[in-house]
DNA sequence: TGGATCGTTCAGTAAATTCTGAAACATCTG
DNA sequence: CAGATGTTTCAGAATTTACTGAACGATCCA
């Protein structure tokens, strides 16, 4: 491998980074988590605490919460090293389904709480209840097909 | 109907529009969108602009941004009347669908952001290349998942 | 045990987002 | 055309969320 092409790959990487922490962002998580996780994606390898904290050059305030978040919710994997003080961190096993997982969650409870608007609508309010229904139908529609897609990536 | 009755639903109605409020925050839009879709959906008639901003009880700048944005992604129908000044709101008539279709555009986008990344990474790298590839598998598959729904919701 | 390294917590700061309200603009009516 | 009514725009206020950095407790090593 030439220096140039060991170049273009380390760049590759740092604008995976950033990609990977916009789309985090957008979809309602902290940059820094997207950030975390790309780089456990493309690195592979497990590494340190400390290693994240210098990769990225952020707090390790940050790194410690965004750490935290993507280990519950099944993202990432932390590791204890015998005679080692350090964390380590490597990607889970698993993780688009337990992100998956954590999608369909979320619209469960949405559609449970539009159920239990549906619930106190009178019948003799039936196209009130009908378009709650709609709604309600959406989510449980969506649930399912987040569902499927955690039985496809299997 | 009762008076207790008639209470009653107006209670469940203005705690349906709170929640689908809160609903709405959690999808990352701006609350006062969840509610006036909230509104549409539990009144079903055609709304006033002035209808809305008595009804929430916001300044008129937040309701022509949040009927705009409902807009946009086809969710609300904005009409006109002829003889009238004011703009008038329904439901669209295929919202989830549309709902669904932003959706998907978002996946698609940051499948093809992926999808750039791994085009970058030389075949010298085959493990970084297929974590890289089963990042944009997971979003390629969310993506069936919620066109599947588009087509159930038909 | 003393000293070093490590991760978490938390108070304060920075940044981003939403909302308000007033001014500007547009449309209708008399 | 003047006045009334209706919507948008935008600057600033309020709110929320993310981030930093220092203090603290824990763990390891000499």
């Amino acid at each position: 491998m030439t220096d140039t092409e060991t170049d273009t790959l380390a760049q590759v990487r740092s604008e995976f980074i950033e990609k990977v922490g916009l789309i985090a962002q957008n979809e309602g998580l902290p940059r820094i988590a997207g950030r975390v996780f790309a780089l456990l994606v493309f690195d592979g390898d497990v590494l340190s605490f400390g290693d994240i904290t210098r990769h990225l050059e952020v707090s390790r305030g940050s790194i410690s919460s965004a750490t935290r978040l993507l280990e519950d919710r099944g993202l990432i994997k932390r590791l204890g090293k015998p005679g080692q003080r350090q964390d380590f961190f490597r990607l889970a096993d698993n993780p688009y389904e337990n992100m998956l997982g954590a999608v369909a969650g979320n619209l469960d409870r949405a559609r449970a709480e539009i159920g239990e608007t549906l619930a106190l609508v009178p019948d003799t309010r039936p196209e009130i209840r009908r378009r709650v229904q709609d709604y309600a139908r959406f989510y449980e529609e969506m649930g399912r097909a987040v569902r499927q897609s955690i039985e496809n990536l299997k």
